[in-house]
DNA sequence: TAGGGTCCTGTAAGCGCTTACCGGTAAGCG
DNA sequence: CGCTTACCGGTAAGCGCTTACAGGACCCTA
């Protein structure tokens, strides 16, 4: 086989400058639209670049500059596995992509991709040789351990999504506290509910304990009873949801009157769990969800739930890296405001639904 | 603002050579594997790289080898307005970026993402500043124009998805035809089915017009009616698919006992559509879908549809890339097998859906 | 006409890495 | 004991680009 080594045909900066009858300085000039040369200068070096279709090597570039244009993205991978099932529980992961990706457009980056699998034991191999390719690294939630993370944030600056910032990196997360705190009070205080539970994610999650942690505040400070324990823990999937109910349906548990979901998919599958019991939603048992995924509009009753700014998240965390490659010095946190989302599956009037989907902001901008 | 020039802190090669005492042809020998560095010299390079944390750079080394290890990929975006509803069709574009991806990382080579939107009118400039940062490039279906693939094509290695190869680029597809075939036979000739329609995609899509061309020739050659007509003609999306339907009962039309639908969504859409109307699937009308999303087999009932391996496409593609960037000369066009998924929507019994979607394979690769 | 600006353009250094080439050292052999 | 051979490791060139610096041409003024 031919070594891969240096494909024969590339053009360079020297071949437009014999081209165009000038020198290597004045292409470059021109194409960095530097210094001002002689109108005849420039048209005669973008003749010569035009005709030989050239591209400047983006490697020479970062190497002279300092600076690559490409910020790197890296992001789990279900397992083929699991792939049918809870595709969709990754879907947010694409979002928040376009929103990293579309931002960097405007400033000339491009973006790096990598996945990395449940249990892919070299990612901090990969992933440290990526990071020499780029200028930046975006990590999805929970990517690396803190070591992994200052590693990699010995190389080139580093923002994590939905985490919290460490010494060597910075942080862009929504704020879910307050929605959460919103959704409680509506239940609890606008609906006057007196009994709720919270079924919830996956037990490892962070987010989820938040969620839970400010759940148990807001029912306790106005009040009203709640059901917890075991029997409600679910993992974030629908499966998941509707087996909580299930069980407890079959064990004879009493609902309470309001039952707040860890997320729109475990909202979807307790709804279903209810709908084969005959209980109705929201007039027996009111639910909601989290996230705000694009089905929670369309189902039976459209789902009350908290939205969280997706391709915003991704777009800020391109903007904190952009600041930070810079030279900038900015806040190591950000937190974006959610959106409390009212729709009826709390029990709202459908009137009501359009008024409070627009206006209510929850949160605040750190 | 201070320059974004070059970071201060920058780790070379020399800062690695200086702390383990050789020289920076040793650490970079070390760092490749290659010669045969005696064991001390070794284990002092490594020892010192490790201490200082230190992952050379891409650029650099891209510019010395001559080999960046990044592929781009270029896709469409949706535009914010059609999100919602259309996002659904976008996801097989996400699934075969990972099928990229996934192949990538198997030969330690990135993957540039750049999605461009509908009216980018410089989308061909950023794509060859995108091509100077890569070894070559994905494109996915129709992303530009035949000179436009010319033009990045003589900068890089060009690969399209689901088009057709060019003189400078290669193709990778999926053998639609065959599926066609497959799936109007088992219609007209295992179901003995002696009207149908096609139910069309966009129009200006050569894809569809293949589909239509291979359903018509074989249905002409099986001797059974068909139906055409610009009152078939739908668009890819369920509302396309219903609005069809819908509007061909209110005319009076009698419906063909089948109806061949140019992707699932549209095959939704029209399950839907009669559905309202109280006319049963498939006892009264068979449907049939192309591409089996996920949802396919959830459907009541479970659609009929054709299988194209999106990942594996994707996978293909970078393969084909990979070894024309090491210079391989291989096959210009690619042609991945499809397999027909016989469920319930075309009138087969429940239990013949297992069977068939496993072994039926249909197609050839070339 | 000489001196001093202004503009523009070319020369060359250097970005961090790989690697061809060469020189030094040690081992093997007559 | 001197010479060949093998083996390592260092020096330096070069990848394609940007840009500091310097030089040339031209115009103006005294």
């Amino acid at each position: 086989m031919p070594e891969p080594k240096k494909a024969k045909g590339t053009l360079t900066i020297y071949d437009v400058a014999t081209r165009a009858g000038v020198s290597i300085a004045s292409v470059s000039r021109v194409l960095n639209g530097l210094g001002t040369p002689r109108a005849e200068t420039r048209e005669r070096v973008l003749k010569a670049v035009h005709e030989l279709s050239f591209v400047r090597d983006g490697s020479a570039r970062a190497l002279s500059n300092g600076l690559k244009e490409v910020v790197g993205v890296v992001f789990r991978r279900g397992d083929e596995a699991l792939f049918e099932d809870e595709y969709e529980s990754f879907l947010y992961i694409d979002v928040i992509n376009r929103g990293i990706e579309t931002e960097s457009q405007r400033r000339g980056f491009d973006v790096l991709m990598s996945s990395v699998a449940f249990n892919d034991e070299n990612a901090l191999q990969r992933l440290t040789a990526m990071a020499g390719k780029t200028d930046g690294l975006v990590l999805h939630d929970r990517m690396l351990s803190a070591v992994g993370i200052a590693r990699v944030a010995s190389i080139v600056p580093v923002v994590t999504l939905a985490g919290s910032p460490t010494p060597e990196s910075m942080n862009v997360r929504c704020d879910n506290e307050s929605g959460m705190r919103a959704l409680v009070r509506h239940l609890v205080v606008d609906h006057h509910y007196r009994s709720v539970a919270y079924l919830s994610g996956r037990g490892d999650s962070p987010d989820n304990r938040a969620r839970a942690r400010i759940f148990e505040a807001e029912v306790a400070a106005a009040g009203a009873d709640m059901q917890t324990g075991p029997a409600w823990h679910g993992n974030y999937s629908a499966a998941g949801g509707a087996a909580v109910v299930a069980s407890l349906l079959d064990a004879g548990t009493a609902l309470p009157r309001a039952i707040v979901c860890a997320s729109d998919q475990t909202a979807i599958g307790a709804m279903h769990a209810l709908a084969q019991r005959g209980i109705r939603v929201p007039q027996d048992v009111a639910i909601t969800g989290f996230d705000d995924v694009p089905v929670a509009r369309h189902l039976r009753p459209p789902l009350t739930t908290v939205r969280q700014p997706m391709q915003e998240l991704g777009a800020k965390a391109f903007e904190v890296l952009y600041s930070r490659i810079n030279g900038a010095d900015g806040a190591r946190e950000i937190v974006l405001p959610v959106q409390l989302v009212v729709r009826e599956s709390c029990g709202c009037p459908r009137s009501a639904s359009t008024v409070a989907s627009r206006g209510s902001l929850v949160g605040k901008e750190g």
